[in-house]
DNA sequence: CTGCTGGTTGACGCTTACGTAAACGTAAAG
DNA sequence: CTTTACGTTTACGTAAGCGTCAACCAGCAG
């Protein structure tokens, strides 16, 4: 039972989110991950599984985990200090950029899939009429 | 002068696109630019330049230089037998998922990046108007 | 001839992100 | 008591993507 009381073992997580228990270890050895420890074991809260699920969907967008570490601890930042904040805006607005010239890219991208697709089925229709 | 008859060096292919020689022979050894050879020197054509700012442009996107090379190589694959025509049209389609995860992926950071970013602006109003 | 400038090929080095044992602890089940 | 399941640490291995020499060649300026 893995809803047992909001936490989970490293092997719910792991098969969850189908990654390797090394993986999870790394990522908590690189500093994204702190589970509880209960005796020498893993707990993982709501919190960590969150963290886990940013944590990849950085890594589906091609970010290294260093960037995903400043990623994913913008989300839980205390509110902190003037300069902080500032400083933390300021990552934010280069992260946007940087998000912003991805979706751009994948647009180009798909535009140019679906040109090389119209080739692909024209000629494909070519070959069927041809031989006909 | 770059724009010469239409061909360029390896240098000037480079700072175009601000990478290293390095870089671009790396390229090359791994398939992914076959450029002229003048004597033993490189010479690029626009086909070359066009691979590479595609080859630049997948990468930006987080994919490995393996998938980037079956990607730029569906660009220019010649028309070809049907099996190859079939097989390209199922390349494209399982790219399109791929890239329509990752707009999503893109999406999601984006509102959850607006969101850490107004509880920030809130949090610097609160410190200005409480410390004026 | 000398010395730049710009090109070439190795080949070793380095970081990232894990894989893959090896060797051990613990607790329930047969 | 032994097996089985599940957890742990330590540590070496590896593939990708270049950086960084080193050592060489060719052409042109002075």
């Amino acid at each position: 039972m893995s809803a047992d009381s909001g936490t989970w073992t490293i092997t719910e997580l792991a098969s969850q989110y189908d990654v390797t228990l090394r993986t999870i270890r790394f990522y908590e050895d690189r500093g994204l991950l702190t589970p509880e420890r209960r005796g020498t074991t893993r707990v993982y809260h709501p919190r960590d599984r969150v963290r886990l699920a940013l944590i990849l969907r950085g890594k589906r967008l091609g970010f290294s985990l260093d960037e995903i570490a400043t990623i994913v601890d913008m989300y839980d930042a205390e509110p902190g200090e003037e300069g902080q904040l500032v400083y933390l805006l300021n990552q934010i607005t280069r992260r946007r950029a940087d998000l912003e010239q991805r979706r751009h890219d994948i647009e180009q991208t798909l535009h140019d899939l679906a040109e090389v697709e119209a080739r692909c089925q024209a000629d494909l229709e070519k070959l069927r009429t041809g031989s006909a």
